[in-house]
DNA sequence: GTGAAAGCGCTAACAC
DNA sequence: GTGTTAGCGCTTTCAC
């Protein structure tokens, strides 16, 4: 029961531990019978050598700890799944933290991925999608990231010069909102994600530019900031389409918001694209599941995830590697959006 | 740079190791002014004891690896959130093992798991869903057990006792078709999965025993089983319509082949639930999205992850508990099935 | 090629 | 109450 260990093997060998740790890590030449007799015993007991003893001489564990808001939206298994293969093949694993974007519990996770002794740290949402963050909880990061490498993902922290792999979230909403003035639509809203939110902010700001440069009105009464998720994305298109004119278009800050626009508007007897079009933003698994299939833009979210890993890796290495590493997003015109039609025709 | 460790602590409080370490673990009794002075400079630098030095000694890592086939697919997630939130109740953090159902993959990971000396091990997917799951894989997780607290998570593992969270799969599948049966229809159809997986074969055999029961066929071709992606759910719906005689319901292993099934019935220009019904199973958020919204058969999926973690937290600990967990599934009937129509009315 | 011994950072007897 | 010391399981000089 009790657990073998290498002075064990080493009893059984008749050598000594050290001829042990070097069969096992090859780190001195071994003589091929010692090799031979040691590594049928290790066999034998199956035996894997400890990895916090060895951790705890090497200074290295092999594992990352990625931080994400939240596991349930179909963005972050997509980009955990990019971090992941590249980070297996680079010989880590991973601890998966889910904060609920609870800045309280990313502090929590913090501290116990230090604790813990990670190797290196991908961080997303949260406190880095602040438009501004606290010193307090900026610092806490900036901080440890002097300890251990951080690389965040989609996301910044003030004051700060953390390495980062993000998409050019400005420009995907600026490809989205150009997308619908090409078909026609003048009345143009944007619905969803937080005003808090710097990925909120970057993408209204970048709507609001593209609508002034092509001389078309913006109305506050059109951007609406509440929620990320399908629920939210409903009451918003429902809100949206209670008023006394309403857009021709929709812009949602994700494809979850999007979807629940979508559903709303349906529910509520319009036709998509006929009657109102919608863009998502991510690309995610759901923009094809649905009907009509979602325009959405592209953020190659798998991508996202390796070059995060592989920039961490590079980090962990004390390689220099870039401090920014921007990603262009592309537009994916599918069915939920189609030309403005002055008074809806009766199609099919 | 150089980390800082107790014994820097001891010296500067002029106190020797053993009095740090009762402060940090409130082991013994400490006059109240050196516990002072001892947690100002721990304060002062930030120390966070080596949790690997920690683990090295006590055996428990305060960590738990979590296997899945694929983080992608939302039914994963959503057990994952379960776990994760009774696991960090108890003090446990997460190795997230993406295997993509690859059995090497599996075990690559059971073996990384068994060296950084997780806790306990909760086993999603891959071979344990195999109907009929080779010695050597099933000897390896048995074994592992002996030394690893385990927990599978709908599935088992043949001639072993080990402890399983599951839900009543078959029951679901009988839920299910009678709901069809119920509606009047008499063809009904089987959609997805893998012959070889026992997740699909208990469902079948359960869809066969109800339908023999109510005296109804089951004809072999609308048996299909070719995946649990939403790309297969389309490929075998596009089958089932391309055959001369189509039934007029589905009953899809998953919620992925059925949102996949529902997609390509409408772009074959079918009405649903109007010319044909389509049951999924899992109620994943994604059966909400979709219009219409899927009839379902729901796996408290939360409820599963949660159970799972306790289970494995008793087992941890030493204490007695149950052997199997089993959760009775309920059909959740919403927009995607309707009563039988023998020439389907035009409706609306 | 191989072994003895020190030490990674911590906890836990055991003394005092 | 507090200090000394021996490990936990491994790697790594440094001898031989």
């Amino acid at each position: 029961m009790k657990n073998i260990t290498v002075y064990d093997i080493a009893r059984e060998a008749n050598v000594s531990v050290s001829t042990v740790s070097r069969v096992l890590n090859d780190t001195a030449p071994v003589k091929a019978s010692t090799r031979e007799k040691v590594n049928k015993i290790i066999k034998k007991y199956q035996f894997q050598p400890n990895a916090l003893a060895r951790s705890l001489i090497s200074k290295a564990t092999g594992t990352i700890g990625i931080i994400v808001p939240d596991i349930t939206n179909p963005f972050f298994p997509e980009v955990f799944k990019g971090a992941e293969t590249e980070a297996r093949a680079k010989g880590y694993t991973f601890f998966l933290c889910d904060t609920e974007g609870d800045y309280e519990r990313e502090s929590e996770y913090l501290s116990i991925l230090k604790e813990k002794r990670v190797d290196g740290i991908v961080f997303l949402g949260g406190r880095i999608n602040l438009a501004r963050c606290s010193p307090k909880l900026a610092e806490e990061v900036t901080e440890l990231s002097k300890q251990i490498p951080v690389v965040l993902v989609n996301g910044n922290l003030p004051k700060s010069s953390m390495y980062r792999v993000m998409t050019d979230e400005a420009a995907g909403a600026e490809l989205a909102t150009r997308h619908l003035i090409e078909m026609g639509h003048r009345d143009i809203a944007f619905l969803g994600g937080y005003d808090a939110m710097s990925t909120t902010s970057q993408k209204v700001k970048a709507y609001k530019r593209i609508m002034k440069e092509a001389g078309l009105p913006v109305r506050p009464e059109w951007i609406i900031h509440d929620g990320l998720s399908i629920e939210s994305g409903k009451a918003m298109m429902g809100q949206l389409i209670g008023m006394k004119e309403r857009p021709s278009a929709v812009l949602c800050v994700n494809d979850f918001t999007a979807v629940g626009a979508v559903k709303e508007a349906i529910e509520r007897g319009l036709r998509i694209p006929e009657d109102i079009s919608v863009v998502g933003y991510d690309d995610t698994h759901l923009s094809t599941a649905i009907i009509p299939e979602l325009t959405t833009v592209t953020q190659h979210t798998y991508e996202l995830g390796k070059q995060a890993v592989q920039i961490l890796h590079q980090l962990i290495n004390r390689e220099e590697t870039r401090k920014l590493t921007l990603f262009q997003p592309e537009l994916v015109v599918r069915q939920s959006t189609g030309p403005y039609h002055e008074l809806a025709p009766k199609v099919e």
